[in-house]
Order: structure tokens, then sequence, then C-alpha cells
DNA sequence: ATACTTCAGGGTACTGAGTGCCATGCACGA
DNA sequence: TCGTGCATGGCACTCAGTACCCTGAAGTAT
């Protein structure tokens, strides 16, 4: 019953193995934040119902915040490890995958997700804090999306704006889906969120100075319906030939 | 002599005109930011150095972080201005233009703003806040382009990727311009980079089943570079024709 | 077994942000 | 002159987060 979550609920590779305190923490603590909200319930107020001593919530969690994501750190390793496998795939599309690994995490454990998601919805510090998670998730993979492009031109910016992409669309699937209370499937949403980014972003329209096919091979023409087809000739033509 | 920015430094439109404390409260903060660090300067500090009482700088700004940002909630109500508009601008353009209030803003005084940067990157509780001041024009961003994509599929998936691109295109425009030292020209990075998210998001590859221009009366052409001319006409006129 | 080290945890006192409450002083209109 | 606001200052309080030190339960070597 609502036991936190285990941390990860499946992975418990050998770096973590100290249940019983953090966990007690982390379970007391939800239970007093969704009970009478988590700016009246106080730092002494989790520990006394978790039975230690106030030190010790200041050796597991670096603030009061991060009761409230305690996996997160775990997940962005795993990320991180994620993305420095080698890999042959379109990097839009690894990016995508990656960003699939968050969504496994909430997904593991589905009512505790759908609790923390009320519980920040609605205090103000806590969704200032998710943010700077977010962030962090953003960074790591801008990082590798800048790493993938070398050579290209706008490197920075690419990353950059794909990334934002990526989680903005994540992140979009993932609310719809909480505040649906956990129930439907989160897959399909995902999938076509993400889908939906990587349609836009996997091919670029005009200079597609890609590393892995070449640009030169293709020609694009757009032009308005109903113009001669000489003209459509010609221009080709002269941009072909030159 | 970097006497804060006196507010926007060009607009003093009815709204707020109380000079002295205020402006005063921000530069002796800035004074011992940059003096001694973020962290080391308590309000108290402040408060003495600007000669008024303490209680009278949680009058003004409701956190310490905030003294750091003074101008953006003035910004965000430029840009809902601007955006609660009546405009016929293809949506992404007109997002792309709210997004230059901001920089607007920082260009207005470089030397505050390129302070502020290089405080911000060094105070990790800076950043966090930072992302909650940016968040709130993102959302901004988003639900004016949810309202104008009333009626496409997927405006809200739409709405937030694309606010977020924006942010993330204009941030890294911005960014670059303020670790250069706030020389060079930005408008000209900022184009360029607005440019990029306008280009891929303005007019969507597939169904451009947009309102204020009709999707038929343009053709677009994909083919290999050396496919015989004749192929490329019949390819055409199989799809005009129909 | 004794002495020594290590380390998880507890306890206490302190700093500093942020809030509530009230007193003060200054402007305004009657 | 007397209210009636309003801006400000002064206090006292709560609570997050930190520094420092104490305890006790392991181990480990001699």
């Amino acid at each position: 019953m609502t036991e936190a979550q285990g941390r990860g609920a499946g992975v418990d590779d050998g770096a973590a193995a100290k249940p019983s305190m953090r966990d007690a923490l982390i379970s007391a603590a939800f239970e007093l934040f969704v009970e009478r909200g988590f700016e009246q319930t106080t730092i002494d107020d989790i520990v006394r119902l978790a039975g230690v001593g106030r030190r010790s919530f200041f050796r597991y969690f670096p603030s009061k915040e991060d009761v409230v994501f305690p996996d997160h750190e775990q997940c962005l390793a795993e990320m991180t490890a994620f993305l420095d496998e080698a890999s042959e795939e379109e990097p839009v599309k690894r990016a995508c995958d990656a960003a699939r690994l968050v969504l496994r995490v909430y997904a593991a454990d589905p009512s505790f997700s759908v609790r923390r998601y009320r519980l920040t919805k609605s205090v103000p510090g806590l969704r200032t804090h998710e943010l700077s998670v977010v962030r962090r998730y953003e960074r790591t993979l801008s990082e590798y999306l800048q790493r993938r492009f070398a050579g290209r031109p706008d490197r920075g910016l690419r990353a950059e704006t794909i990334a934002a992409s990526v989680v903005a669309a994540h992140n979009h699937a993932l609310r719809s889906w909480l505040r649906s209370g956990g129930r439907e499937d989160v897959t399909a949403r995902m999938d076509h969120a993400l889908g939906f980014v990587q349609e836009s972003w996997g091919r670029p329209r005009e200079e597609a100075g890609e590393g892995d096919r070449e640009p030169e091979d293709v020609v694009v023409v757009i032009t308005k319906r109903g113009t001669p087809m000489w003209r459509v000739v010609q221009e080709i033509e002269s941009c072909v030939e030159e």
C-alpha cells in the first residue's frame, strides 16, 4: 500500500541498497504532504513520523523538495548511460528513446506518480524544483545531440532547440496521462507525441546537411499550384545545373 | 554608472512610478552580489547599504532571488498584451516576435544584463529561479499558440512543443550574446535563431491544414538529383491533375 | 580480549530567509 | 483639528539548512 516506490521498482543494480531509512522518510513525507499539504509540513513532522533524527533527513535529501523526486537522480544517470552507448540510430530518434526512459520510471508506479503530480501541481515551490530537475534532462539530451551534430551548421542552436522540443512533447504526453489519473495507455500517447517531434526534426526541410545521408542527391521544389510547367522545369534546371 | 537600469529604460507608462526605494534596493543588492557573491550577502547587508528597513525589502521583492530579475514582471505583461492584440500574422512568426520583446529588455541595458548573466550562471539558486521566470514566458507563448491553433489536431502538443522551441532558440541567441560580453550584434543572432524555428514550424510538412492560407495552392516535389526531367514533370502533373 | 578505526545516526545550537503584527510618521481631505 | 489612508520601520517568530560534536555499533589488528 503506497510503499513510496522502492526506488524505481525494477532496477536494483548494486549502487544503492539501503532501504529502510530513506524509504521510511519518503513514505512519511508523502503521507504528511497529501494529508496536510507541503508547506504545512515541517521537517520535524516528517522525522518524527519516520522515527529518525532530524539531521538524518538532510543526510538523504539535500532539501525538503528533493524528497518529492527521490528517483530522478538515478533516472538521470540511466539516461546519461543510455546516450553514452554507441548507436547508429538517427540522433533525434535516439533522444526520443532516451526520453522514454523517464516515462518508464513514472509508469513503473502510476499511483505514486499521480499523487506526486497532484502535489507538485498545487505547490509553486515544487513546480520550480521540478523545473530544475527537468532542465537537467534537457541539458543531457542537448549535449548528446550536440555531440551527434558535430560538423553541422548551428550545432548548438539545433541541439538545444530539439532537446527542448523533445522534453516538451514528453511532458505533454506524460502530464496528460497523469491528469487522467494514470489510467489509459501512456505509451500510445508518448509514441504519438514523440513521433510528432521526430517527424519535424528528424529530417530538416531545406539544408539537410546530414552526415549519414547525402544532401546532394535530393532536390526539393516548392511552387504554387498552376505555375506553368516550363517555369518549374526552368527552375529545377537552374538549380541543378549550377 | 550602472544605475541598475531604471526599470526597462524606455517605457515608463503610468503603471509604476516610485523610483527611489525599489531602485536603491536593486543597485545596493547588485553591488554586494558582484562584490562578495549572492549567498554571502544577506538581506540585512542589502537594506543596510540601501539605508532602508529590512521589512521594506520584502515589500518590493517577494524573495531574495527576485531582486535579480526586477523587470521581468513588466516584460511578461508586455508580452501578454502583445499576444492579446488581434493580428493576421502567422502564429509562429507572432510568437517569435513576442520573444523579441524579451530580447529588447535585455538589450536596453547590456552591461546590467551581462553582469546579471554572470551572476546567475554561477549561483545554482538563481539559475533555478530564472527557470521559473522563463517558464512563465513559455506558458504565455504556449497559451497564445493554443488559441491560434483552434481546430487543428494536437493543439496542445503543437503549442507546447513550439513554444518550447521558440524559448530555447531565443535563449540560445541571447546567452551567446551575453557570453560575448554584450558586444556584437544581438538582433542578427536572434533573427537567425528564431528564423530557424520559424522555418521548421511555420509550415508543417505533411498536413498543412491551416486556416489563414490555402494549402492547395502549393505543390512540393521532392526527388533525387539526376532524375530525368520527364519523370519529374510526369509526377507533378499526376499530382495536379487529380 | 583490548585498543583502534570507521561510520551511520542523534543532538544541539546557530544563521538567515520569509512572515505577521503593530507602531510610527506623513500626506490627504474635511 | 481630527480622522483616514498609506508607506515605512521595528520587532518577534517560524522554519529550512548547516556546523559541530557525541554516541554506539560494527569491524580489524595485535
